[in-house]
DNA sequence: TTTCCACACGCAAACGTTTTCGTAAGGTTT
DNA sequence: AAACCTTACGAAAACGTTTGCGTGTGGAAA
């Protein structure tokens, strides 16, 4: 088991310098022609690769972007993952992601390993937990130590930095003006508790839109849902009996579950009632009926975070200096769920 | 804009050397409590954390673990990374993840940079374009230069390292089994191209099945998916007109493709046809009818896969020369797909 | 007063790079 | 032959740590 060439070792070899060898690998003038010829031959005979880890000592950069996200297991983060490689790799950076798995500590722990020299940049959902706690020390420590930070989806007001959110509220409207639009009076959402930020937002929207459309908004349209595993028991307790001809969920398992409720309650989607989800996930598109849903475009927000982030680790000082907001339209996207069959 | 603080600006501000510093900071008997708490307290302070980089170097390992997966926008991987997180974590570990997108190149580059001083060994799945060019040489380099590497799922036979698989051609066997058991005698197969290397181990399974079970098996039962993008219009030429009573789909997204076409048909899942899938993603567990499914348990290979690569990291020589095959037991999750109504 | 020993601390090397600057050898110009 | 300029290379510092060893200071023992 040869271990890993490096400069000193070749230089050594061929009775040179160790500064002559790191030249002629970079052609540099100085070296006569003969010399870097015999150096670069056998560097690559030996396979020779710097050290990233003396690289980015010597720099002071690791050309390395961290991401952290609640849930490695989850489809829209992970298309988000997909934007910023996208990004991160034309540019020639290098993605490490880190998953807190909604736990505030775990957030902390992976933001501080990564901060200590691992990453120059930081494109951040907070975890749930942080959301509840508002201790953001972390991340203002970590900016305070010049390493700029960009958040996004599960974002945080109180912290100035870049940050890259879909209009939630906005695209909430767009789903219930759809349900309006063809005919939906009776609309009931299934959203999570407020302490979820985009939650919260996506109730507004549906609100804004029921007075927009002058229908009166009920309070018994409206379910917070505590314990995403368990929703199916707590949307069949919520629609039971009531009478509604739609459904507005804030995310793709709420939209599902409710589909599966109505059925057993033996209504029919979208006959009976239509149903409309948000983030148009690897279900939407795959359940029978297919739904209809608001999409997040989670790889162009991992585009833009990366970008932003880029920017500011190699921008002068005036960049750095200003903090913006970039907001990602979303689209309706029609399917079947929504679809009334007698058009 | 603060920078980061050193050892160096500590020991300056303190009118002590740098290594007292330290030593201070390590709680040495060599520095008298006096100094150890004023620069205790003068590091925290300033919020001292070690630079990770400068310990990489000087250590000359990263304890961080290179994760390489074909696709970062999978369920299954995902899963796999969770166990390989949790794993890692509990053992000081950071875990970078690189996806390759299904590309050699990309492949090559991935692990190259991780492999010049970002990672002290690698977990890694290949992609497809590697299987089919059946280039490893990034690999077996890798291995050469002291870099551990374990192989998961979408293994190579050819390079001989340690290795985490399910044993896919049994998967296969036992949902035939399963298929036959329930009545089912002419069961269609809906597989990858050959080059994948646990579509062909699934075939296989399945033929293992047939055979044990003295059911011909038929050439015109078999359907190598060549694009999986376009998989339903296959599916559907496929099985149009054929008299079959089971599908065995080798993944999710052929199972639900499959429930469609037939639906369209006018068969239904599972009265007529029985459809039985592989790979327990958000898919088999939500779709209508839920799937039934051999689950790879990618959690516990992830988990199983890191406690290797650790082991070999740490252990010391005896155990780095010898090269294990973990084969993680899958198990059929039966639910509505293939359940007979009647009974 | 001299000798010795803790004690408390600093020096320097090492990890692998890059880069600035210094310099020896040889050739060219007057 | 003296002065100078190229050419081609080496030395050393720097990035931030850790750690073995050397050393100055003080007090106690002789």
């Amino acid at each position: 088991m040869k271990q890993k060439v490096t400069l000193k070792q070749i230089a050594k070899e061929l009775d040179v310098s160790i500064s002559t060898v790191s030249k002629a690998l970079k052609d540099s003038a100085e070296i006569s022609l003969d010399t870097r010829q015999k150096v670069k031959a056998f560097a690559k005979l030996y396979n020779y690769k710097p050290n990233n880890i003396a690289l980015s000592l010597k720099n002071r950069k690791t050309k390395t972007i961290g991401v952290i996200i609640p849930e490695i297991v989850h489809h829209f983060f992970t298309t988000v993952i997909g934007g910023v490689e996208k990004v991160a790799n034309e540019k020639g950076y290098n993605v490490i992601i880190c998953s807190s798995n909604n736990s505030f500590d775990k957030e902390v722990i992976n933001m501080e390993m990564l901060a200590s020299g691992s990453a120059d940049g930081f494109i951040l959902s907070v975890a749930k937990e942080t959301q509840l706690k508002k201790d953001y020390h972390h991340i203002e420590e970590t900016m305070n130590q010049g390493m700029p930070v960009v958040l996004f989806d599960r974002i945080i007001d109180e912290v100035v930095c870049d940050k890259v959110i879909i209009d939630d509220a906005k695209g909430a409207q767009t789903a219930t003006n759809h349900l309006l639009s063809i005919g939906c009076k009776k609309i009931a959402i299934l959203t999570t508790v407020d302490y979820i930020s985009v939650g919260k937002l996506r109730t507004n929207g549906y609100l804004r839109a029921l007075r927009a459309y002058d229908v009166p908004e009920k309070e018994e349209y409206i379910l917070k849902i505590e314990d995403i595993d368990n929703c199916e028991t707590e949307i069949s307790e919520f629609l039971k009996d009531k009478d509604i001809d739609a459904v507005f969920a804030v995310n793709e398992l709420f939209a599902v579950a409710a589909i599966k409720v109505l059925n057993k309650q033996g209504k029919k989607v979208p006959d009976d009632v239509a149903v409309i989800g948000f983030t148009d996930g690897i279900l939407s598109k795959h359940f029978i009926p297919s739904l209809t849903t608001i999409s997040q475009h989670g790889e162009d927000m991992g585009i833009r975070a990366a970008k932003l982030l880029i920017d500011k680790l190699e921008g002068d000082d005036e960049v750095i200096e200003e903090y913006r907001t970039v907001i990602i339209d979303t689209s309706l996207v029609q399917r079947q769920s929504t679809k009334k069959t007698k058009e």
